[in-house]
DNA sequence: AGCACGCCGACT
DNA sequence: GTCGGCGTGCTC
């Protein structure tokens, strides 16, 4: 027998399928799935591999033999692999990098290979490099893991290894690393006996308070965590290594739980409203008939979705199959996935990004072996290993967390789609604001449409006020708050009402626009704001590479107020401290936020310190929910609306719409202020009426106008390097190329924009220029896209270029 | 990616 | 001669 293995290497030369011989001994366990270790290469190192056939041995070709299991059970079945195969079709990454997202990481052994001198080698009878290797060997006990050694040397001595193997010095010796570790936690303990405490404690009394303390602790518990100690007395971690330097404790780590049982308290689930009731039964019927079917949900904010989502996958469950519901960033959904635990119990897993890699495997395993009936989680969620899905569910599903950044670029709702079709599932995709590519489906019949138009709780919309910033500017106001906004937030302050403060940075500083009369910078030929090029001085589209120069009088009005766009949250907490005397104010940004517990923490904070104002960029925009939040302010609602993509109208429509949705959830009506100097603008009006259809018709017409998704696909093709003059040819041969290939007309339409610069020209000195192609059908490019990375492998200086291509991208930055 | 092989210049 | 640097091509 002969199993077709791909090696787990990520490099794209052996991104093949290569057969291997299976033994007898192995016969019964080598499947589809499963996990091997092959000899591989000249060296016949053992190399991870995952089976993806198995076949009758056929030809006369020498074949090397599956060396062992990786790990006992099969990683993945049949619909895994037809699952990997089409995200390799599809976003062109390698087998391997497919299969990855399908297995959990660190999942079976880590291979270590260790050099061993052979005990009655004659080293000194060596003489030069080997010589030096073997003392290096000696000096480490005889016996040293391969890459410690060769980082050992400045040269590359593997060459030099393999002669001492040959002439018998050192073996290589294959061992099992640790695989995934148990979690553990170290704890202290004392190791003083009784009768000599008091000396220590005297001892320490003086000169180590802090010890003493910690000696105390430990007096009166058999074993505390190190972390624990070190948080009790207020110390630091010194202190616990004096101690234990000085002998009086020890250390040893114990194995704690990973993973902690949900509380399963059954409550009895809320009536469902009649328009929940209606989009139930909808569904239920396409569950009922077994059928593939994508619906989308349009449901305005506090509409009771979730309700609908666990009464559906409580149907499903009772009839033996599993869901998966998706949520954009799972951190940021907590109430969410606390409801789900509260109805499901043990039979949810939730993944979330806090998971250690243990903690993700145990889940993984749990979901595999069928003890999971629901999972929730982020993106990679939707790889899930259930065996017979009923429905996955998208919510939010116009945001951007759903496409992968990094290869593979896959989207969750391509997966999504591909599953249920495996699985004769149901999709819902669902949002207050869908993408207008998805609306689109669904008008056109490809998607079920299903709304949800009144809040659950009968709650008003909160009322938002759109304020015209060039009208405060001739008023002479200069400062980043309009009288409204200023008014509003004295008023808050004085009746302790809280404010959210929503500064949004994306595309910060990039585009130029009159503060005067608002006007914009934009491409004629594709609509799109025109960048700021600080190199060149320049304004130039990173569409089609059209450039102008930079403006020092606007065109339209001639005022000399025109400038680039934009301030950091810094800079608005100041304004704030010196406007609003004795305000309390949070601020939320990446640089306050680096981990998940300050993120946390800050909203603590305003939650229970009574802060008045909540300062932020995106992340306030989403998933919270306080209700004495009465107020928020767009403060500048222009810098989402002209960044250099065509999305830039929708995703202003959407935050506008989120962030006003934050205001007044409770018993207090709400109201949002958007400081905009583009008040005529059709997101920011719709966005004030909370009108979709009308935004929808409108952005749909600009679509279908200048010819952009859901009119076409984009992918872009991206290269770049620290050589410009490289990156600039390669870009160019790859561009004749895809000229040429689609000039024959298999293709389809597709028209080739650039190349150009891209949105960020360089990042940490790499060059990066880029073509954006609109193509009729993406999956049409496929061959095409692969013969650019064939082009892209055979080029002599690959190893200087990197090349990305990227099937509808989130972003063209 | 690794690794070996082969070619070339520099050094003892 | 030999060592080491670097380009090229292969991995069942």
């Amino acid at each position: 027998m002969v199993a077709g293995i791909v090696v787990s290497k990520t490099a794209r030369e052996v991104d093949k399928i290569f057969d291997y011989k299976i033994s007898d001994a192995l016969a019964g366990q080598v499947c589809i799935g499963a996990h091997v270790l092959v000899p591989f290469g000249k060296n016949n190192l053992l190399t991870e591999g995952f089976v993806v056939y198995v076949k009758e041995a056929a030809g006369t070709k020498q074949l090397k033999e599956i060396h062992a299991m990786a790990s006992p059970n099969p990683l993945f079945d049949e619909k895994g692999l037809a699952l990997a195969e089409y995200i390799r079709e599809s976003t062109l990454c390698t087998y391997i990098e497919a299969l990855h997202l399908l297995i959990p990481t660190g999942a079976g052994v880590r291979l270590e290979t260790w050099v061993r001198l052979v005990g009655d080698a004659d080293i000194a009878a060596l003489k030069g490099k080997q010589r030096e290797v073997a003392d290096r060997i000696a000096e480490e006990g005889d016996e040293i893991e391969l890459v410690r050694l060769l980082t050992c040397f400045e040269t590359n001595v593997r060459p030099v290894v393999t002669a001492l193997e040959e002439k018998g010095i050192v073996t290589l010796v294959q061992v099992e690393g640790s695989t995934i570790k148990e979690k553990t936690v170290r704890f202290a303990r004392l190791c003083v006996e009784a009768e000599n405490l008091y000396e220590v404690e005297n001892e320490l009394k003086k000169r180590a308070p802090v010890q003493h303390r910690m000696l105390n602790v430990l007096k009166y518990n058999d074993a505390v965590a190190v972390c624990d100690l070190v948080a009790m007395t207020a110390a630091s971690y010194n202190a616990v290594n004096a101690l234990k330097n000085k002998g009086y404790i020890e250390f040893f780590d114990k194995v704690i739980r990973r993973t902690e049982a949900a509380a399963a308290t059954k409550e009895t689930p809320p009536e469902m409203t009649e328009e929940q009731q209606s989009v139930y039964d909808t569904v239920c019927q396409t569950l009922d008939a077994k059928e593939t079917k994508e619906f989308l949900l349009r449901g305005v904010t506090g509409s009771g979705k979730t309700e609908v989502y666990m009464r559906l996958i409580e149907r499903v469950i009772a009839r033996g199959q599993g869901a998966i519901v998706l949520v954009p960033e799972i951190a940021l959904t907590p109430l969410m996935t606390g409801r789900f635990t509260r109805r499901f119990g043990d039979a949810v897993a939730i993944l979330h990004s806090g998971l250690s890699l243990g903690e993700r495997y145990d889940e993984w395993k749990r979901i595999r072996e069928g003890k999971v009936q629901v999972v929730v989680g982020a993106r990679s969620a939707i790889f899930a290993p259930l065996s017979n899905i009923g429905i996955i569910i998208l919510d939010e599903e116009h945001e951007n967390a759903y496409k992968s950044e990094t290869a593979p670029r896959y989207h969750a709702r391509d997966i999504a789609r591909f599953r249920a079709g495996q699985h004769n599932a149901v999709c819902i995709y669902a949002s207050a604001t869908p993408l207008v590519e998805s609306y689109y489906k669904a008008l056109n019949g490809q998607y079920t449409l299903l709304e949800m138009h009144s809040r659950y709780n009968q709650s008003a919309m909160p009322h938002v006020y759109i304020v015209d910033m060039r009208e405060e500017l001739q008023n002479g106001n200069r400062s980043m708050f309009s009288e409204m906004l200023r008014h509003e937030l004295v008023y808050n302050i004085e009746h302790e009402e809280q404010t959210i403060l929503f500064l949004n940075r994306r595309g910060f500083s990039t585009f130029v626009s009159c503060r005067e009369c608002g006007y914009v910078a934009t491409c004629p030929h594709c609509n799109i704001s025109l960048t700021y090029h600080r190199y060149t001085d320049r304004l130039t589209c990173h569409y089609c590479g059209y450039t102008h120069e930079n403006y020092t009088k606007c065109p339209e009005c001639g005022s000399s107020y025109i400038r680039f766009f934009g301030a950091g949250t810094q800079k608005v907490e100041e304004s704030l401290l010196q406007e609003f005397e004795g305000i309390r104010v949070v601020r939320m940004d990446v640089d306050t936020t680096s981990t998940k517990a300050a993120h946390q923490k800050l909203l603590d904070q305003f939650e229970n310190e009574k802060a008045d104002v909540l300062l932020g960029t995106q992340m306030v925009s989403k998933g919270l929910d306080f209700h004495t939040v009465t107020l928020v302010g767009v403060l500048a609602a222009d810098t989402a609306l002209h960044i250099d993509d065509y999305r830039s109208s929708e995703r202003t429509f959407n935050l506008i719409t989120q962030v006003a949705g934050r205001a007044g959830r409770g018993d207090a009506p709400g109201r949002a202020i958007v400081q905009t100097y583009s008040p005529e603008h059709y997101a920011i009006v719709h966005a004030k009426n909370h009108d979709y259809k009308h935004f929808y018709a409108d952005e749909i017409a600009f679509r279908r106008a200048m010819r952009y998704p859901p009119f076409c696909e984009i992918v872009t093709v991206l290269v770049s390097g620290t050589n410009e003059n490289l990156v600039r040819r390669h870009i160019r041969d790859l561009a004749k190329h895809l000229h040429q290939r689609c000039d024959e007309g298999d293709c389809g339409a597709v028209q080739i924009l650039g190349p150009v610069p891209s949105g960020i020209p360089k990042i940490k000195d790499k060059y990066r220029y880029r073509i954006v192609l609109k193509c009729e059908n993406a999956e049409n490019m496929n061959g095409v896209l692969r013969e650019l990375i064939d082009l892209h492998l055979k080029d002599v200086n690959k190893k200087l270029l990197s090349l990305i291509i990227d099937k509808n991208p989130s972003s063209l930055m």
